[in-house]
DNA sequence: AACATTACTGACCAAACGGTCAAGTTTTTT
DNA sequence: AAAAAACTTGACCGTTTGGTCAGTAATGTT
């Protein structure tokens, strides 16, 4: 019988098996790193043996793949947060704030993420070429136009953008330096808010801005 | 006989070669992860033979150990260029500058630590609770003194303290990603001395401070 | 009910790895 | 010159790893 939902659920436990093992395997990745993660660590995080971990992905680099993509579709998605119909103050905190709440949201991906970049980007430099450049000199530009139209400081539109990146997943990157720092507590509620104004604050009026709205 | 040279010869081979192995490994680490460096390949990068580097290294994990003992211990005395006797703007920037200056002349020592960092710091855990902790809190209280005494705005000094470092790592960690959107070049002189400047202008302005001096 | 497809898994294997060791060479000390 | 100490290295080994596979179970299709 042609039965709509026994075919959704088979579809449905392929890919709810295949999400099982990407966050395990995310997981894993971001505490050993490529090398040091093994498949059977990945398979137990999962709760599934090795060898189905295997039926769903031919190798370890085909899931490794997999996450990083996972990761830098989150965070071109978020990117478009940066809106540049808005003027400069709204676009750039607005970007902040959502880089923010990824940091916090997807802390294993960022990692991972960050390894990756760190060991040359053996996998994902074709993104690096592709999508990242072009979503960088886009925005670039039109922060070199709210300067030429003097409505922010003359600064490289590229080092703010790289500030902006390397602040915000700093506190996903290195949250357990940051945890160590903070007497071993993870960020609270009130933290985190205390951490996205004092980036937002910072940034914003170290380029003429000031912070206008706080959504 | 008791000849002096032969002894400082003597003495020279061995930590000549014990540097040869950790400047290797330094490399392999940072491009590789602790895993997935091999002790075959740091060998082959030092151009000695395997059983010779475990002639002068009992472990791997020793010779990782080492090498994340040494950036740390070259950043804390570069840390010391953070002089709270100075004012903020020039301990600030003097601070910055000296960062910068690390992640250009030692990437690979930050990569391997921003690799130990994510992985939550199973090697280096007591240094974070001992030194870097106790100069953060030192160096915190300072920055809260210039606050009150109404010489820079009021944010909070741990987080300022974690832009300074994310924005200035980020630049050796993240240099494969810069350097991909910098047309797949290496950053120049002139581009170092504006990726210090832009930093330098962002912070300190953001913070309610000017660049006082260009050293 | 018969068949086909998809899902699952214990047992296995070749390759790579960290580390050892015995036998040698060179250097230092007496 | 002889003994001791330090250095060097090819060959070797137990363990771990990514990945395979044959056989079984469950599910979907006719």
């Amino acid at each position: 019988m042609k039965d709509n939902t026994v075919s959704f659920q088979k579809f449905a436990k392929r890919s709810q098996n295949q999400k099982k093992i990407l966050d395990a395997a995310e997981k894993v990745f971001a505490e050993a790193g490529f090398a040091g993660a093994t498949t059977q660590l990945i398979a137990d995080v999962a709760n599934l043996p090795k060898a189905n971990v295997h039926y769903y992905f031919k190798t370890k680099q085909d899931i490794y793949r997999q996450v990083v993509y996972n990761i830098f579709d989150i965070w071109m998605e978020a990117a478009s947060a940066f809106d540049t119909e808005l003027g400069p103050s709204e676009a750039l905190s607005r970007y902040i704030d959502k880089k923010m709440d990824l940091a916090r949201s997807h802390p294993y991906g960022s990692k991972v993420w960050a390894s990756e970049i760190i060991q040359g980007a053996p996998i994902i430099q074709d993104y690096l070429e592709g999508q990242l450049k072009e979503w960088s000199k886009d925005r670039s530009k039109h922060i070199q136009r709210w300067i030429d139209d003097g409505e922010m400081d003359a600064i490289d539109p590229e080092h703010l953008l790289y500030m902006i990146w390397s602040t915000t997943q700093h506190y996903a990157d290195f949250a357990h330096q940051i945890e160590t720092l903070n007497s071993g507590e993870p960020f609270s509620d009130a933290q985190w808010q205390t951490a996205k104004l004092s980036v937002k604050t910072i940034i914003l009026k170290g380029v003429g801005l000031s912070v206008t709205s706080n959504h």
